[in-house]
DNA sequence: AATGAATGAGGTTTCATTCAT
DNA sequence: AATGAATGAAACCTCATTCAT
């Protein structure tokens, strides 16, 4: 039974994200119940309340970016530059998005409930972004002046210009803005 | 009569904008009606549909922003550098996104129905975008490869980033993120 | 309109009574709705609550006992044995109560918040009461200790006993019940 | 395996009568299950129904009033004042409700489901009942219309007369409406 | 025999929109 | 032209009971 019980919290979680790609923050309790073939009950049993639900998936899209800046700052103590593995990393995190957009959009509209549940992922997020700029700037290859809440703020940038709505100006145009933005992060005397 | 009819359509207006301002998307109809003094019958007598009265703020809010546009045009035209003109345009039509949050919470959240009333606007406000980034390349005072396309999707990256969830990091942290976007759509050997 | 609105109150508030009579404290307010012949939206605009509906039921229901013991007061005033008028008041409000069972067993089940609805009733009708008692103890013809508090006890006595389920045991034995509890009320040497 | 049963049905009724006393009727066959240390599975094993388990615990109620009943029979057999035993009786049986509120606001509430269980043993205690009313009414120290019916009937009215909502005007009241209801059973000419 | 995950009908309440007055 | 009462399809969530393990 416990390995059904997986199986169904697994499916839930699937069922939302597509759902959330298909219909946005519309996305039903009921709708999702039935897509992963489960009861209501089921899911009320899996997660509390709506916002846990979706707080949980906002909570995974963390989590994807956490491997993603690990991997940079491990990099960039092995010697790599540190901007440059931040560069990447920001690039990687940001597909992850574009590949997500229904939980990008949820997480636009995100009450404090939902963003309660990955708090601390977004904390730990955040330690490890410190860092990375840290590094980057003792070797001097970001503005002196960068502060890692600029990360969390090019990325909700990255993030709306991932929308359906703005993308229609410019498709895959999100890599553009992110360049922009990367390119702005760079000294000044480049 | 018609005085009236105006004055009602006004108040409506306000009374939209006051309670996106402090309510969000949880702003209902009844709450619209009664803020601005009228009946709920009436309220639908000037904007037949939910969609349809938000997306006339939202069409208002980009003819705030074309105001700013056209000012930047004129400036280049008269011989001010493009790009900077260009650039305090970006500023001041932030800073009126961030003193109309309710409006800009609408947009991202916004759906096609309400895009559609403001779509002419937006148009406009490309259109006129266009010919200043086409001045500033001209002057080689941008990236020479800037698009039009690049100024929505930074406006949108601005705005996100003034969402109270992000901008709790960071507070006008906005103002740093726009800077860092113009700074990296300047020419590269600046 | 404010005709419309007013027969479906009244509507809404027979219905419910029926329905109390019917079913019982399981009655929902779906059925309410349908039974009064109108929509539920309807029913929720002239009753905020489940609570609010049933408890302005109760509400008028400590009406129809304030009548009935306004009218013992005003007898007792005019020169009728006192005690002899309360009996009269109990025995006339407990046969609305036995009219009532819906209600009676609503208000047994009632939670804080129907109460509250008629708590200012309630009031007044103890404060009617208060008189009452005081003005047989003058004339001696009721216990010297009879306590106002004594007849919302007598009463709910009387109401639990017009329950079904007890009443199998003695149809009608409701005033049997009073009766006894009237006598309890005398002075003891009578 | 026979004990453990055993201990587990033990546990069940103690875990149900706190939370009838806790949370009255909004108790739920979960928490049940969850207080008694037990699955819902194996709660189901034990009562078939929710109403059979508060029917059981009805009827565990109505056993106990039988002990007193029978101790006041017994004491009429033995020479004692039949009218003062069975008060006394009642005394101790209100002291019982008054102790175990949970359980009688459950039965106020009751429907016929629960009854049922139940059944027997009231039919036992209302022919214990009997006897003594008999006895009392040959001794002559009771009304002479005194009935059988008349007791249940005034057990339901001390006990609706507990309730936490009546009660609030006149703590331990009960004693007095019993008493009240015991001096009204008295011979008129007392 | 025990467990607790699963079920789903049903409960209350909301809110964009319509329509009688 | 204005009003606001009425509508009813959902929305979220609960909980007695069943059933696979």
């Amino acid at each position: 039974m416990r390995a059904d019980a997986y199986r169904n919290h697994e499916r839930i979680l699937v069922a939302t994200r597509q759902l959330l790609e298909e219909k946005g923050f519309l996305t039903q309790m009921d709708d999702v119940a039935e897509r992963a073939g489960v009861g209501v009950g089921t899911l009320y049993r899996h997660f509390a309340t709506k916002d846990a639900l979706f707080g949980e998936l906002v909570k995974q899209t963390f989590e994807g970016f956490q491997v993603g800046m690990q991997a940079a700052l491990d990099q960039a103590r092995a010697g790599r530059d540190p901007f440059e593995a931040l560069s990447d990393a920001l690039v990687r995190n940001s597909e992850l998005a574009a590949a997500d957009r229904g939980v990008q959009d949820a997480l636009l509209a995100a009450n404090s409930q939902m963003i309660a549940v990955a708090q601390p992922t977004i904390d730990e997020l955040l330690e490890l972004t410190s860092e990375v700029i840290e590094l980057a700037r003792a070797a001097g290859s970001i503005r002196a002046d960068a502060h890692v809440g600029d990360i969390p703020m090019i990325m909700a940038g990255v993030s709306s210009t991932q929308n359906p709505l703005i993308a229609s100006y410019h498709p895959e145009g999100w890599r553009r803005h992110l360049q922009i933005a990367i390119d702005g992060l760079r000294p000044l005397n480049r």
